[in-house]
This record gives structure tokens, C-alpha cells and sequence, in this order.
DNA sequence: CAAAATTAAATTGTGCACAACCAATACCTA
DNA sequence: TAGGTATTGGTTGTGCACAATTTAATTTTG
């Protein structure tokens, strides 16, 4: 590559992701309106949802540390989720600093809506398994390196 | 894939963009800081500067199209990078709707503070050149693919 | 045990993304 | 040329991301 070419966008990775982060959004957003959630909201429930069956409840700090997001973000969308009765937040008697949150039985049930959704968004992709998954490991890979 | 394991965090490609997108906005943040700079603001400018040569002025709605922004995203941040001195706006003569985003001196000249982020960023990704490009052109092939 | 350090959340402020809606202008066509 | 239509940009409102600060509780230490 040229060196004044290095400043051109479309040389630039970082804004591929940023492009298809985007239009990932695009995608899922009307699916997930359906279930009155948004994209950060729906991620916030996966974890939730697989999280349910074992431990019964899980702690800001833990959902943030999973979803790499700060209480900044979470504790308003977590009200938000709270409001619309899909989990609810209790002070843990433990460590009174720390906040649980639980599924409500509501939001236990919005899980059976959203079984489709993974199938549905791959399908979006236009590729195969097998390509999938070479991506997903290669962007692993970065993420271990950049972290 | 287990059919319950499909809504799993870890199984999802879309989760391993995002995780990715922040996390790139982490490293460049501090770096753009240096420039008086957001992300966002660092791509409009990379378009500046590639397009400052050849056509002097780009409309707000040409600018929208490059960086898949909408007008509600990009007039405000035209607007602080205006006050900041980088650019200015101009009405458009001929259609008096558009609105014409030109370089000033100080906007040129930041391209040169600029030059070694790129390389500075691909030392980040800790890829070889030949990975870069694999990798970009399967994201490109998905940007496709998805739109 | 009391003071200091650490930790967890909440709060505050800035900026971004986008949907929904509005006003102004340009273009087209009957 | 008058009226409809499309386009451009702005405005408003919601939600996300994150830095910086504050508050409160726990743990560590002298």
C-alpha cells in the first residue's frame, strides 16, 4: 500500500467493522421491536437467559464484565428492562453495594420468541456454517490480541 | 450446533462486531484525543482529506452516503468540528437545500498529525499485512452481502 | 478496633446513531 | 404555470457508550 493511501477509508478495517456493526443493528432492530427490545437489550437477556437455568441470578458487575459495558450504560437499561417487567433488580443481602438481577417469568418466557432470531440473522449473512465459523474465530483471535 | 445453544452469547457473530467496534474505538480514543478528535469525527475527516484534492466541496448528503451516516448524525457533528474550526459549511449557491462541507487551513494541515495512525492502529490488530487484507475483503464480501 | 484503601453502583455530562416528523426547495408534469 | 412529488437538511426524542465523579459498603491494615 502506497504510503498516502494509509488514510484512505477504505483501507481502514476499523471502519468496516464500524459499518457492520451498523448494519447488523439494521437487521436485528425491526426483529427485535417485535419483542419490544433494542440490540443492547437483546444482548443483556442472552446472558440472562442462559444464565437463568444455573445460577438463578447474576450481579451488574458480572453481566458488565460479560458484555464488556460499564454500570453507566447498564443501570439505566436495566431499569428500563425492570419497568417493563422482564427482570427485576434486588440489593444483594451479601454485599449491600451490589445489585441482582433475576428474570422475572415474563422475561423467562420471552425466550421462547426469540429462539428463531440466530437462524434468522444467519441467514442474513448469506454464509455457510463452516465460513462462519472461520470468521467468528478469527475475530476471537483479535479480540484476545487487542484486549 | 445444539439447538439451544444457538441463542448463547458466545455463539453469536454479531456480539463478537460489537464486542470488537468498542473496543477498536478504545484504542483509537486516546490516540484521537492527541487531535481534538471523536471516532466518528476521524472519519468524516479521513473523507475530507482523500477528497479535499480533487473536489474542493462535499455535500452534507454525498458525505452521509460514504460514511452510511444519516443528516441527524452528521449536522451537529459538522457543527463541532465547525466550531473547532476544521471545516466550515457553506449553503450550496446552485440548490439552495445542501449544504457544503469545505476544509479550512486548520483541517488540511491536522492530516498531518494524522499520517501514523493508521500504522499505529495495524500494529494493534497484531496481524500480518496479508491477514489485513484476507480479513477486509471476507468483511467487504459480508458488507455486500447484507445490503 | 479505627483509619485507609478498595470496590460497587449510581450519577452526570458529552457525543453518537437513528427514527419520526417538519420546512424549504427543486423538479416534473398535466 | 400551478400543483404534486421527491429531495435536502433540520428538529426532537430515545437509547447507547463511556469518562469522571460521588456515595456507600466492604476489606485491609496499622
Amino acid at each position: 500500500m502506497k504510503n498516502n493511501d494509509s488514510l484512505k477509508l477504505e483501507n481502514q478495517l476499523c471502519f468496516r467493522l464500524y459499518s457492520l456493526t451498523k448494519l447488523m443493528g439494521r437487521h436485528y432492530s425491526p426483529v427485535l421491536k417485535k419483542l419490544g427490545l433494542t440490540y443492547s437489550q437483546y444482548l443483556v437477556m442472552l446472558v440472562l437467559w442462559e444464565n437463568n437455568n444455573t445460577t438463578s441470578a447474576i450481579s451488574v458487575k458480572l453481566l458488565g464484565h460479560k458484555l464488556d459495558l460499564d454500570s453507566g450504560t447498564l443501570s439505566p437499561l436495566l431499569k428500563r428492562l425492570e419497568k417493563q417487567e422482564l427482570l427485576c433488580r434486588v440489593r444483594s443481602p451479601k454485599d449491600e453495594r451490589s445489585v441482582e438481577i433475576k428474570l422475572t417469568d415474563a422475561g423467562c418466557k420471552l425466550k421462547e420468541q426469540a429462539q428463531d432470531i440466530p437462524a434468522q440473522m444467519f441467514s442474513v449473512t448469506g454464509m455457510s456454517i463452516e465460513e462462519l465459523h472461520a470468521l467468528n474465530s478469527q475475530l476471537d483471535k483479535l479480540l484476545a490480541t487487542m484486549n
